[in-house]
DNA sequence: AATGAATGAGGATTCATTCAT
DNA sequence: TATGAATGAATCCTCATTCAT
């Protein structure tokens, strides 16, 4: 339940953006997106359905907004491990692989949002909406770009970023393999089909860390 | 239009069959799968509505179908390509990469249907259809797997088919990297976005050959 | 027509609630059940679609409460007749029955409604709605028993209701027997069928009176 | 199975009628109506589902046919009983009411057909099935009534069958009341409704007595 | 700013029945 | 007579979004 009756200074309203935000964040973690209806954010939200279209102009904004969130805080994060590991001259590929895995296996709902990023979160928003989290991504994809860039000293300058984007492309692709319907996830049970039961975050690992190998020793991603 | 009034005999309902995947297959080229309905199939093949239910039981399993069919018919062509590469001692790896890439880029719409495989495609079929649909899939992998290891000879026995796997991820996560809404492509045009724009085959390619360098150099996937 | 543009306060709702109860209530009376569509209730009643599931969750609970509707006003219509029945002392058994055949006669399509309830109306509802319902019923069966018991001195404390619960079950049958369907209707006419040719306020009538006096004579119901 | 291939003479056509009729008996008494599919009619009898279109006109035909025959059992066996009760000098109202009753409650499944018979059964029928089964039920009725008449010594010439069309009514009402659906059944769980939990045997039994009881003491039904 | 009543597009699916073979 | 492929009518309900209050 919202504290403030009315929010009318533009700290309030970002309270109230916020809380918006934890209810729906909170629901993409326990149900797929399909699940989560405006209504039930509402309410779970202590408002009227009226009161989020105030906030967010459709629910893909708020979704998408809900992953720039998670997005912001994982790129944070993941510079933070990066800068440690630049430090301590630990920059080796192993231990990059390792700590960008770890950080997504800590974050699996937002790897689903990711997942579905572009065939549902990018659909039904405004320009200026989707300029606004691309702008964000640029910003974050440059800057861990750089780290990256500083731990591993075969990247060229520049390719960091573009690295960063091959690992979302992954992520996306490893996240679809690795979340089967039911039905599939049945089908799977049957012998011999062991190879389609892909672990997220074991694959991931590995399959990045065979990429960066590659960069390296062809000296070029281009 | 269907040339037999009624298909009685086995051949000549697969050719019923054949001529409603052909219909879907058409639609699929040339828009979203949200914007085909079972209506306009069934007006397209000159059939009523509930005879494409006598073939497919829902939506999801005519086009999954539809898919089922295309990758069969690339994995066909890969299979040849890569056999003949391997027969000219051809098998290096961007020529491997290059082979895989163009096949896909002559098949736009199969990749668009393969990145929404798994959040479409594989939701609303019966078992029977996700079983059948795996275990083409495990065939070919297998198959097409076997060749890759016979062309690229640091490949360990069974890595062939795991690597596959791993391409498939990539051309999921790059198709919808590559493949922005409208308003998102409109954003893109802003200046600084040029990362984002991203060329599928030529991304597909360029990943896919770190990936088989990394592993040539790393010795090992796992 | 509604007469309010938005119903804001509870008493508007419950207006717009009404007339949305007028509108299906006009269309029962002349038409089977099966005919109704939502469709036609909206556009009858000037509303969209979805604004009548606003005021009722399914078809079936939208005419449970036209029934209810009726039943409400036929009950208590019922009940001023056996109260001035029972002050003028003219409580007989013939006179009883004639007030509900009556009453009845005057309400052919809420014994139309009636003859479908447990088949029809009660099966797509919440248990929300049905409790209501039955609890509606549960009051009136009960003032309205009691009525009985002070009209007919012969029955026994709490055989009022009871003996209404008999009561319709016989409208239920009845109506089913009175009301044949085109095609038998043209059956009986048919030399040697006029057995079949039921009127049905007649037969209510007779029967009642005779279950009645059954009662009567034999003392008890049990 | 069907023993025969091809229902050549008239025996053979009657033995298959018989098998589609046994086959949807069957099914009519474990599933209600709406559930029994004429496909599955034709799977369990071994035939293709245009057969038994040969057979039946259409699926409430069928239905009817099926109804008609356990009506005819029935009857049959109510005769017997009726003169048994009537040889042995125990022709009491009580005793005639609990042949009748015992031979229901051994039925339930034909009590459920007689529920709908107006509803659904003579819906969709052509005439000439209309007629045939008014007509079985008129020689039943006529008989049976005769039967009972020679029972209970006050009823009047004639008056028989009508008591039987009487009791008709109160089985269909009966078990409207008597078979809730889930949802209701739920709902009579709840303190103070045990009213509507109807015991259909039972409740026939009391009430069908009750109205012979009262035919008997006012000496005409009339 | 907040509310929540009103909107209305949108489409898959079943199954009784027919009729060509 | 038997088959089973083909037909196609028929409609409910959800839920994102709007806008009067």
């Amino acid at each position: 339940m919202p504290t403030l009756r009315r929010a009318v200074r533009y700290e309030q309203k970002q309270q109230r953006r916020q809380a918006i935000l934890d209810v729906a964040w909170e629901m993409a973690q326990h149900q797929p997106h399909a699940a989560i209806t405006m209504n039930d954010v509402a309410d779970r939200a202590g408002l009227a359905k009226g009161t989020i279209y105030l906030y967010f102009r459709t629910k893909e904004e708020l979704l998408l907004a809900v992953l720039e969130q998670q997005l912001r805080a994982w790129f944070d994060e993941v510079d933070v491990q990066l800068q440690q590991a630049q430090d301590s001259h630990a920059g080796s590929i192993t231990h990059v692989a390792q700590i960008i895995c770890a950080s997504l296996e800590a974050r699996p709902a937002m790897a689903r949002l990711l997942a579905i990023l572009h065939s549902v979160l990018e659909q039904n928003i405004e320009l200026e909406a989707a300029v606004r989290f691309k702008q964000m991504l640029l910003k974050h994809l440059t800057r861990t770009g750089a780290l990256l860039e500083a731990c591993l000293s075969f990247l060229q300058p520049g390719q960091g970023a573009h690295v960063f984007l091959q690992a979302q492309a992954l992520i996306i692709g490893l996240q679809h393999l690795a979340d089967p319907s039911p039905i599939v996830r049945q089908a799977l049970a049957e012998p011999g089909m062991d190879i389609f039961e892909v672990d997220f975050a074991r694959e991931f690992a590995t399959t990045f860390a065979a990429l960066l190998y590659g960069i390296e020793a062809k000296g070029s991603n281009e």
